[in-house]
DNA sequence: AACAACCTCAACCGCATCAGA
DNA sequence: GTCTGATGCGGTTGAGGTTGT
């Protein structure tokens, strides 16, 4: 990406592709003054980035802990749990999986998995005009059971075995990244909930 | 080898929300 | 209560790489 314009009165701002030079410039500032106040930060750098330019650099690629590429099948197979639960809840999905941040997962499920869970609905679909019992689409499932009642607890149908309490459930800052008694307690419910897994 | 079509992913944009003045 | 700046999120774009013809 070329330079380019924000408007005739404000300085141009580097848009391209960072480099090496200008990553290390942000972490040694970061490192100093900490992961806030992005803006000043991008001065104190002496980057000609914007503040979010430079916030989007440090969480999706600079940040310790960050995983890259080689998204394994449990990860996978976690990214679809979620996403059949909660949608394009990127930053939600990504505290799940540690180390991953939600752009990579936006990007996968975007080249990866659409395809893959949109062959699924066909083949479920075609399965349903054989006469076989219909499964439940997530959009079903959307419908019927993503109501939150007053007392905060998600609740389906009056029949549905799946109740719980949804701020506890998605609640990611107490527990550890996930844990296999999250995933077992989250494939449970969401088998229950779209009598498929 | 050359070109087109497709894919991946880093980066940007607009909008919503929050906190402080 | 309102304004303003900072931050976070999801959608989108486009450059570069890969695959197919």
């Amino acid at each position: 990406m070329a330079l380019m314009t924000d408007g005739p009165a404000k300085k141009e701002l580097n848009r391209a592709a960072w480099t090496a030079e200008e990553d290390r410039k942000l972490a040694q500032i970061i490192e100093v003054h900490g992961a806030q106040r992005w803006k000043s930060v991008a001065e104190k750098a002496g980057l000609n980035r914007s503040g979010k330019s430079c916030r989007l650099r440090w969480m999706n690629y600079l940040r310790p802990n960050i995983k890259r590429g080689n998204i394994s099948d449990q990860e996978e197979d976690l990214i679809l749990r979620l996403h059949k639960l909660l949608g394009n809840r990127w930053s939600l999905i990504a505290g799940r999986l540690p180390g991953r941040t939600d752009n990579e997962i936006k990007n996968y499920w975007n080249s990866h998995l659409s395809k893959k869970v949109n062959q699924k609905e066909i083949l479920r679909t075609e399965t349903t005009t054989c006469g076989f019992k219909r499964q439940r689409t997530c959009r079903d499932v959307e419908k019927d059971n993503l109501h939150v009642n007053e007392e905060g607890t998600w609740e389906g149908d009056v029949d549905s075995p799946t109740r719980l309490d949804v701020d506890e459930f998605l609640d990611f800052s107490t527990e550890g990244p996930f844990s296999l008694e999250w995933v077992s307690k989250f494939s449970d419910f969401n088998e229950r909930l779209c009598g498929f897994s």
